[in-house]
RNA sequence: GUGUCCAUAGUUCAGUCGGUUAGAACGCCAGGUUGUGGCCCUGGAGGUCGUGGGUUCGAGUCCCACUGGACACCCCA
């Protein structure tokens, strides 16, 4: 019986971790520039919280979520993503009293289970960012700023940033209700499943990817046009603090996410590297989110990015670069009584910190030596019988080839790690 | 859920018109050379040709089904 990891599951390997540490690490510095906390809630989520807050007749919810019962017969959810667990937990533990504003991030799983592609997996890792309090325009644009920014630390500069506004509650429906007249005119030409957006999601219809569609509604109105005062107001400024800190983007007017709890902004990121699922980022305002999961009535911003999606594009600029671990020293040992001296002294030299590899394996000094040379260790002892008897020993440095003397009871890496 | 393409050592691949014992490179193991690793040289291990069925004197090669994978639709990060 061959086990395989599910469809869509990908392994990590120990080849891949030091890149995907290094990028961790980047967004995780990123977040502490920009004054982010980090927190992690459960996979498992009630039901119900996806359902309220992405929507009951998205796609997500209705054919993508891990959905089960558990013992207790209790629907659960592994979480599709990351702010509905997050604004859940703000409101479970009242953050929003503790402070006016909370600003926090997110870095892990979330599960979809959709068919894989380039860049969709079913279990796949999404790192990003909720600030919560405040209905400020410049946290729209600093929701946007701070991809870009880990994008740029890492080296990745080629993607593009659309934008819209998808009104509110006040504007929204009126532009529905205009726009959903207009499609029906047309309504038996379009593409099936736009037919079967016309009532439910009208927004969605417009940003159809089939061509057809796209000729059968090019004059349509357009909702950034007809959004009420405040709306206009909160975009434009939006736009304004994009323009002052020196981000290039691109109004695209039948931009729409699909999510239903965003309010005014919304926003994509997408890369060119990429292929057919290029966004790398996306998000907006979802100034009714808080209030729809029963907490009081709070105004937020946020943004999810695709880690394995970054990789994609990191690729294309680098031939993946980050520095794999390697052994400061690797004792070679001659003889079972050497081995026995290499494992124990080992463990001492550790608890130095000095990271210190042995052989386990019984093999030639020469194939030690190889090995040594494989895993990139800076330095390497020989040690045999003549060794053990006189305590001394030559360490030799790999990159040059040279040795020098040592004590065998004070062992001691020369410089620094690099 | 729909479509297209693909499946041969650990990896990337070659394998002619269907024809004898399925190959290469890299990697891995052992050895030689080297001041003890890298470079070079020699040797070795490793394959149910994804699985099952069919056609044929004969199938890695042709046909069918299944499984798995990739990509695209859809959707989204």
């Amino acid at each position: 019986m061959n086990f395989r990891s599910l469809k869509g599951m990908k392994d990590v390997l120990p080849s891949e971790s030091a890149l995907w540490l290094h990028v961790e690490n980047t967004i995780r510095r990123e977040m502490d520039l920009f004054n982010y906390r980090e927190i992690r809630t459960p996979i498992l989520e009630e039901t119900g919280l996806f359902a309220r807050s992405i929507g009951e007749l998205t796609d997500i919810v209705t054919k993508e979520m891990y959905t089960f019962q558990d013992r207790g017969k209790e629907s659960v959810t592994m979480r599709p993503e990351g702010t509905a667990p997050t604004i859940r937990a703000y409101i479970q533990n009242n953050l929003g009293e503790q402070s006016p504003l909370s600003k926090v991030f997110y870095l892990g799983p979330m599960f979809r289970q959709e068919r894989p592609q380039a860049g969709r997996l079913r279990q796949f890792h999404q790192f990003g960012a909720e600030a919560v309090g405040s209905s400020s325009p410049q946290l729209d644009v600093e929701m946007i700023i701070l991809p870009i920014s880990i994008y740029r630390r890492l080296g990745v500069d080629a993607f593009s940033v659309k934008i819209n506004s998808v009104g509110c509650e006040k504007c929204r429906p009126r532009y529905k209700e205009l726009l959903k007249t207009e499609l029906m005119k047309v309504r038996s030409k379009l593409s099936p499943e736009s037919q079967a957006r016309v009532n439910d999601n009208p927004l969605r219809v417009l940003d159809s990817k089939d061509e057809n569609d796209r000729k059968l509604t090019a004059h349509m109105p357009l909702i950034k046009d007809h959004l009420c005062e405040e709306c206009r107001t909160h975009f434009a400024s939006v736009q304004f603090h994009l323009g002052a800190v020196g981000i290039k983007y691109d109004i695209d007017g039948r931009l729409v996410r699909g999510l239903d709890y965003y309010t005014k902004t919304a926003f994509e990121i997408s890369s060119p590297a990429l292929g057919s699922q290029d966004a790398l980022a996306g998000g907006g305002r979802y100034d009714l989110l808080v209030k729809e999961l029963g907490g009081r009535a709070t105004p937020g911003v946020g943004f999810a990015a695709g880690i394995e999606r970054l990789l994609i594009a990191l690729a294309e600029v680098r031939g993946s670069a980050a520095a794999t671990p390697s052994p400061d020293l690797f004792i070679v040992a001659q003889d079972e009584a050497s081995r026995e001296w290499s494992f124990v002294h080992a463990a001492e030299l550790r608890s130095k910190g000095i990271a210190t590899e042995v052989d386990y394996l019984g093999r030639s000094v020469k194939s030690q030596m190889r090995e040594a040379n494989r895993q990139n260790a800076r330095y390497v002892i020989v040690v045999g019988a003549d060794e053990l008897r006189s305590g001394r020993a030559a360490m030799k440095e790999m990159a040059t080839g040279k040795d020098f003397p040592v004590s065998l009871d004070a062992i001691e890496i020369p410089a620094p790690r690099p």
